[in-house]
RNA sequence: GGCCCCUUGGUCAAGCGGUUAAGACACCGCCCUUUCACGGCGGUAACAGGGGUUCGAGUCCCCUAGGGGUCACCA
């Protein structure tokens, strides 16, 4: 039975790279018919930021990533599913404390009395010296009756594990092959901190074990502390998981994805107006590549392709430009009404749309998207496209001047006036015909038509169906910009 | 700096000893469109370098270079 888990800590926002995390642990339990878990990894009291594990689930399952086990909500009701819980390791002490008391009496951890600033010095002097910042040891070969004296006297201490000298830990990653690193070159890692709590590398290890995790799916920052857990394990004499590490997803500049250049929150593009299926899709694709040509992929062809061999080792570059590109080939998929749904939120951003609309004239604010939709990337860009329109700015440019400058423009100007107050239906079709009119009396044709009238009407050269703005603009705002124009 | 990982076009990437080295995004051109976009067609553009192994190397091995990650009582 494949289990596996995503394992994140509440410390905020959900990071992109957290998220393909979590996506290609839930692809690799449901393509082998196993349990995707998901596990709260709360150790640090200092970092905790509240609600960031309720926004941490609901942003999973926005996303459609569902775990089988851990924190979930039922309703308003937080609950945690599954067997092998507490899913949360502040709720989980108990069982750490037993762990580390195997270890102490094995031999394989020790007690540590240095104070920080002690291993502040001590590191500051390894690294003037151009060593490895790592323990030095002091503290292990304290004896029992020393440790039991000094805790009796109320010293602070930590847990830590004791690395063998000269020992080859090897593991075999899935997608890197046989690891091996000597013991030599990792330090002594405190297991358990002064404040009781384990650290991630003991924690990590006792859940795994203890919740039967069959693969460790994590990104590629972890390779390196990877012996120790491997050492954790071959401690107890547990079986170890086998490891996958996943490639770094990187800046434009190659280092690893961060705040600073840019957007990283999940959060952050939904409230954008990516679609979360787009969002899924292209992360899909950043580090793991399907064994056919294709390239948009639902959550159920995810599943059915997804092979944790065709994983990449190189880092991936998050590209906007192709995540614009596929979120707009997902829009253009929806129906006009879903989109203006999810569309609304920006609209009504825009001031140039209330909420009234949405229910006294869903259609004109289906219209508009109507028009718009073939150039959105994402749904915030509705906002510029409507402010193009709605507030007029002339465009200054030669071919504008030029343009407007026409024999024909003022014929048509007026024609246009006379003809609009005439029409009932300031629909599209009737404007087409309006023009067509207009073409067939005054001789005014192609380019010296349209252009004039779409700079009339809008302000600008470029833009949507200009049919289809004039009627969003409506009769009377259409009829005052060709009335106001003059040469 | 030590250790570890990585290296095919600008980006994502296919390739798993013999290919004209796919495809996608972006870019450029053409077509469609009375603008723009969508769509269609086409184009520019890559195996980091050097040694081996082999009849033959992007594919295997070594070295160099470059990039990244990591060295906490954070995860």
């Amino acid at each position: 039975m494949t289990r596996v888990r995503f394992a994140p800590s509440p410390t905020g926002y959900v990071h992109i790279g957290s998220l393909r995390t979590a996506l290609y642990n839930y692809l690799f339990a449901k393509k082998n018919n196993g349990s995707y878990i998901l596990r709260i990894e709360d150790t640090d009291q200092k970092r905790l930021i509240e609600d960031s594990m309720v926004n941490l689930i609901k942003c999973l399952e926005t996303t459609g990533i569902v775990h089988d086990e851990g924190p979930t909500f039922e309703g308003e009701k937080l609950i945690q599913k599954g067997e092998y819980g507490p899913y949360i390791q502040s709720e989980r002490l108990d069982i750490y404390k037993d762990h580390i008391q195997r270890l102490i009496d094995e031999g394989h951890a020790y007690h540590c009395f240095c104070s920080r600033e002690r291993l502040e010095e001590l590191r500051e002097e390894q690294r003037k010296a151009n060593q490895t910042p790592k323990y030095d040891g002091h503290c292990r070969t304290l004896t029992s009756e020393q440790v039991k004296e000094r805790i009796a006297n109320g010293e602070d201490y930590v847990i830590r594990l004791k690395m063998p000298e000269n020992h080859n830990i090897s593991f075999y990653d899935e997608v890197r092959g046989e690891i091996c690193i000597n013991s030599d070159e990792v330090d002594d890692q405190v297991l358990v901190k002064s404040d009781g709590f384990p650290t991630y590398h003991f924690a990590v290890v006792i859940d795994d074990h203890l919740m039967k995790i069959t693969h460790v799916i994590r990104g590629e920052e972890w390779l390196p502390s990877t012996p120790k857990h491997v050492l954790l394990y071959e401690a107890f004499g547990w079986e170890k998981p086998v490891y996958v590490h996943l490639p770094n997803i990187l800046n434009p500049d190659k280092k690893k994805l961060s705040k600073r250049q840019g957007d990283v929150a999940v959060e952050d593009f939904l409230a954008k107006g990516y679609l979360p299926e787009a969002l899924i899709n292209y992360i899909a694709l950043l580090g793991w590549s399907p064994d056919v040509n294709e390239e948009i992929f639902s959550m159920e062809e995810l599943v059915e392709h997804f092979d944790i061999k065709r994983v990449n080792k190189s880092g991936a570059v998050f590209d906007v430009n192709k995540l614009n590109w596929m979120n707009g080939e997902y829009i253009r998929k929806m129906t006009l009404e879903d989109a203006t749904k999810s569309a609304l939120p920006f609209m009504l951003e825009t001031g140039y749309v209330t909420k009234a609309d949405e229910i006294e004239r869903f259609e004109y604010l289906v219209r508009i998207v109507d028009t718009f939709i073939e150039k959105m990337d994402k749904f915030s860009d509705i906002k510029d496209e409507m402010k193009s329109i709605f507030e007029y700015n002339l465009e200054n440019s030669e071919e504008v001047t030029e343009m407007l400058n026409l024999d024909s423009t003022p014929v048509l100007a007026k024609a246009a006036v006379e003809k609009m107050s005439e029409l009932e239906d300031f629909s599209p079709e009737n404007l087409k015909s309006l023009f067509k009119e207009i073409q067939k009396e005054y001789g005014i044709k192609g380019k010296n038509l349209f252009m004039p009238a779409r700079i009339i009407a809008t302000g600008s050269m470029h833009g949507s169906d200009l049919m289809k703005i004039m009627s969003i603009l409506g009769k009377d705002e259409t009829i005052k910009r060709f009335s106001s124009y003059n040469r």
